[in-house]
DNA sequence: GGAACTCGCCAC
DNA sequence: AAACGTGGCGAGTTCC
């Protein structure tokens, strides 16, 4: 089923997989020492947690009436609070029985159970990462493996350990993992990665004038945009505490999502709950990210008030200023990228099949995103995948003493020896961002790289923003 | 005792 | 009318 269809595509793949086992051999260092004494330390925090959770009345009662608790066991941990104690679930699983996970358990507002999630979060760094590392580490070096013949979107896919899903948000468990993994001595590691990439790829697709602008524009920002719209608010800048947060929360909670095909009602609940740290169906006033303006500064002044001034009055309210906002961002903002989807929809239906850019596939039974998801996604991370190639082939010509460790669908992770840095970073950002543009005339958008480093010796968890 | 499943959660 | 795209992996569970 995963198949090139042309002559480039299978050069592409060729060429990648030789590249990406050459980063595969190299592989990434591991502080073998930490991870050993961190497990131990992780377990000693569990088995405290684990005490206090089970000293606690709700597992008590738990156990109580189940005859037996599972601290363990999700499913009966669902079991008794839907099924016995029959409380109302906030969220079903795809099977249709109660949600136990975070977002689902926060909303019964049963303090205890922070606890389990505590104890949720650390177990999921020793045994899924940190254990990971031990078990693969071959003389204190990872090897993960990068696949390009799994994925149906023909990105690529790792494991052993996978590489493409390292704690990175949540600052304690990015913490606790990263700070394993080293580059060589007296090295630094290095990571480039493309900025927006299915955003712009989409547009090469599309080509939908009000996106060009913003990709063309560096003054214009669309999140920004959406941000304004979503919240009511004037301007977006600096004269306001939660401005990156705003951006931030339109960015995540309305334009990633309405990208990939979700839809306002889901937009805006997520928003509500996640931004306004409103519980689902509730609007309350004092609530959410504070916004406070400078002739307010003494009296902070929230998100929630700020919208209620505003007119919206309650969640309904919210729910439906996020449904005209989406009217407007698919029937006027964007409605060439919205015709686009369309038509390529109709196509599909027509023929049964689609093809990237790149040169491949995608055939079989596909809904409507996925018809619109696939080529973007999997020809974005065929930009990367070039560029790396072509980093890899300067590498061996020029026998570099850098090396490329690994790769996350949009960027490069390299482990730099310190005296190459610049023309790394000068040889890297010209494949980058010229030379490909250069060789793929479909490439219609400006691309842009930004550059994250290590400094020599210390782990990835230290990364700062390069500057040249 | 292993295969296949569900669920939760990490990344892009 | 329908309603978020792609993976890997660990733990628990069920089935054979």
């Amino acid at each position: 089923m995963l198949n090139p269809d042309t002559k480039e595509a299978y050069e592409l793949f060729h060429n990648g997989i030789l590249a990406l086992s050459r980063a595969e051999q190299q592989g990434f260092r591991v502080d073998v020492d930490y991870v050993l004494s961190q497990k131990k330390h992780l377990t000693r925090r569990i088995g405290r947690l684990e005490r206090k959770f089970k000293d606690s009345n709700f597992y008590k009662h738990w156990e109580h009436v189940m005859k037996k608790a599972d601290i363990n066991s999700n499913q009966k941990l669902g079991h008794y609070i839907y099924n016995v104690k029959k409380i109302k679930p906030a969220k079903l699983t795809t099977t249709g029985k109660g949600s136990t996970d975070e977002e689902a358990l926060k909303q019964l507002n049963i303090p205890e159970l922070n606890d389990l999630l505590d104890i949720r979060k650390l177990k999921k760094v020793r045994d899924t990462y940190l254990d990971a590392f031990h078990r693969e580490q071959v003389d204190g070096y990872i090897h993960p493996f990068f696949n390009l013949h799994l994925v149906k979107t023909y990105r690529s896919s790792s494991d052993s350990p996978n590489f493409q899903n390292i704690p990175k948000r949540d600052e304690e468990a990015m913490s606790l993992c990263r700070r394993a993994l080293y580059p060589r001595p007296e090295h630094q590691l290095m990571e480039i990665d493309y900025s927006g990439l299915e955003v712009r790829i989409a547009a090469c697709y599309h080509k939908d004038p009000t996106m060009l602008k913003y990709l063309n524009d560096p003054c214009s920002d669309m999140h920004t945009d959406m941000a304004k719209q979503i919240f009511m608010l004037d301007k977006i800048d600096k004269s306001i505490a939660g401005h990156d947060t705003l951006r931030q929360a339109a960015k995540n909670g309305f334009v990633f999502p309405e990208f990939y095909g979700d839809y306002y009602k889901n937009c805006a609940e997520n928003m509500a709950c996640n931004w306004g740290k409103l519980p689902h169906g509730t609007w309350k006033k004092d609530q959410g990210i504070e916004i406070d303006y400078i002739d307010k500064m003494f009296k902070p002044y929230y998100l929630s008030n700020h919208l209620i001034s505003k007119g919206i009055k309650s969640y309904d309210a919210f729910v439906e200023h996020v449904r005209v906002i989406e009217q407007d961002f698919w029937g006027k903002r964007f409605k060439v990228y919205a015709k686009w989807k369309d038509r390529w929809w109709e196509e599909y239906k027509q023929k049964g099949y689609i093809h990237t850019y790149t040169g491949f596939t995608c055939s079989g039974i596909m809904s409507k995103n996925d018809c619109i998801n696939y080529p973007v996604q999997g020809a974005a991370f065929h930009c990367l995948l070039w560029s790396l190639i072509k980093i890899d082939q300067v590498i061996q010509k020029e026998h570099w003493d850098t090396q490329i460790i690994g790769q996350i669908h949009d960027s490069i992770i390299l482990d730099v020896n310190p005296n190459e840095l610049k023309k790394v970073w000068q040889t890297i950002h010209y494949i980058t961002c010229e030379d490909l543009p250069g060789t793929w005339k479909w490439i219609c958008v400006p691309l842009e790289v930004d550059a994250e480093i290590c400094e020599v010796d210390t782990s990835w968890n230290t990364k700062t923003k390069y500057k040249e």
